[in-house]
DNA sequence: ACTCTAATTGTTATCGATAACATAGTGAGT
DNA sequence: ACTCACTATGTTATCGATAACAATTAGAGT
């Protein structure tokens, strides 16, 4: 039961061959006879032998590892990326080490530190603003660096995302095409979630384009943001603003619970009040009544990621230029009569 | 921007000072002059030079990884519990390996595998369940091995779980209680997930001790099953019988599906059928009506698991029985009034 | 039989950090 | 001044796989 102490050392032993006839066993693509091969990979499967990665990676200098770091797993939309980023990975044979920041950007900075030293083969991060430590890190880790889930104004390398504030000019103008006037956007603390931070930027400049009074902006609180956040958000703008006619909530759960909060008060929806949220979460098409939403299309910025990645691994050095930024479309889901 | 060259021998040259020297500014708990210590440090920061983790881990024989295999990562429950894990591992310097199976045993082989060739100082998998190569491969790995979210009735080493099956005993008498007797079940393919198919045993076990019928299973489909799932399951429930008065959904996004699915009709929970769910996710507590549903304490199965694993690290090789099975505590929440 | 090419297998050095042991330096106690 | 204990630093060998190159073998062509 010791640490399997197996290696291809033992199995060219038992085998009588050299300990490289069995490494170019476990290698698909490398010359040898098939017969030798079985022989070998039989022999590893009897003595139990376990590849040891950790080796070859120092060997190689390549770790097959992609570091990925997202503001908290428990999002579906950021669970959406990180799933198909991996299951695309999986299938070259890469696997992703996932961090954690907690929409904190101290915090992103210890992982990138962290992730680092673990010598991915390339890093992906959630959004453009970084530590100035971070920033530095990351340009200076001589991998490919990609951004994702926004489009910053000066990147570090790579962009796979879509504008924030964009997506809310959509979702003003279909409430201001209903004759929607009154308009509040519920959000969280500005610092923490900066794409939440960018979607309530966008809002205001929306609004300020219809010529609409921006005063309805609530702070639901701290990033992460749930579904009671924004039942509580909901409280406080019904009773602080009651002639509210529609409600943007920074992210779906926020506009669920805005919309739970207006069933507690025998508020009609969308009669008395509209409701939108952003995500497309699966929430947003089961709730009764629906929600409108802005589908960001998380999984295809993770498969974009990826293959971006893997066409930036089979690439020489030199010759690979690529477009640096890959834009996701995003599309408003309306509700059936929001 | 090559990757980063800057090893250890630079920083020694550079300082006119060994590599090891270097390498125990590195390690807090080596007693060294702490003025050389900084001035390594401050070096280490000029020059750029990032540790490099893999060759440490081929010599120490140890990565400070912890392979984690869950059946999804879109999946609140499961989120909760890696994102404890792995905030508990990140305070001892360890990060975690994350692996989704897909709820598929094959699949799980397949990443078992991977997962062991990185040399993980631990391996956590989610269920009892696995294919029998898997087994033999995790038994036979060396590290400690904790299977989470189940109570296995023949563990290979640790649990971190609890029973799911008694669970939903819990919902029935519950329902019971209320004087409910004709109680529906919306689970998904039992062949897939193994968790939801000890909650359905679970419930037939518990219809049959109360001598009611235990006809009323509905099959959602494939797992993993979402709120729609849940919405289609509950209108086949309302078409083929529509007598029923309560159904327990296998997880709390299928209650809830359901639950929309009756507002759609124009029923009334729980006035006119109540619904109850599993895995305490927010929307229990949010939706109108609220939903009974069971808190798995999903973050602490995933704080037990890390505190296990640091336990299991700092014991010494012999003296480590510990106890081999840590039951979770669950609760049930019932709805204001269901 | 003889050369030549291609296929197959072997040898050696190496990736970068660290355990284990060795050595130099420092000061207290007598 | 001398020993002892202790701190700080250096030396050497090593973790396990693999790149680069070398050597051997087999079969084809003449």
């Amino acid at each position: 039961m010791q640490r399997s102490s197996v290696t291809m050392k033992d199995l060219a032993a038992a085998l009588g061959v050299s300990v490289m006839t069995v490494s170019r066993a476990f290698k698909a693509d490398s010359s040898m006879n098939e017969a030798t091969r079985k022989k070998v990979l039989q022999a590893a499967r009897d003595l139990g032998y376990v590849f040891d990665s950790t080796a070859a990676n120092l060997r190689t200098q390549s770790t097959n590892f992609v570091a990925v770091i997202i503001p908290s797993i428990n999002n579906a939309n950021f669970a959406d990326t990180v799933g198909a980023l991996s299951d695309r990975l999986a299938e070259a044979g890469m696997q992703v080490l996932l961090g954690n920041s907690g929409y904190n950007i101290a915090d992103e900075e210890v992982l990138i530190e962290q992730l680092l030293r673990r010598k991915p083969d390339a890093i992906v991060v959630t959004g453009g603003r970084h530590s100035d430590y971070g920033r530095k890190l990351l340009a200076g880790a001589g991998i490919p660096v990609i951004e994702t889930w926004d489009l910053p104004a000066d990147p570090i390398q790579y962009v796979v995302g879509f504008s924030n504030a964009a997506t809310m000019h959509a979702l003003v103008d279909h409430f201001v095409a209903k004759g929607k006037t009154r308009i509040a956007f519920v959000g969280g603390d500005s610092n923490a979630d900066t794409r939440g931070a960018d979607r309530r930027k966008g809002f205001i400049a929306a609004m300020k384009q219809h010529g609409l009074d921006t005063a309805r902006l609530i702070n639901a609180g701290q990033a992460p943001l749930g579904m009671q956040a924004g039942a509580r958000a909901m409280a406080e703008l019904l009773e602080t603003m009651p002639d509210t006619q529609a409600v943007i909530g920074v992210a779906d759960p926020i506009a669920f619970g805005a919309l739970s909060e207006c069933q507690r008060r025998g508020l009609q929806v969308p009669r008395d009040i509209s409701i939108a949220g952003f995500g497309a979460y699966e929430i947003s098409a089961v709730s009764h009544p629906t929600l409108t939403t802005i589908d960001p299309q998380p999984r295809r910025i993770g498969r974009e990621t990826a293959e971006l990645i893997l066409r930036l691994r089979s690439a020489d050095a030199d010759n690979a230029p690529e477009p640096k930024i890959t834009q996701i479309d995003w599309s408003i889901c309306a509700a059936q009569s929001s």
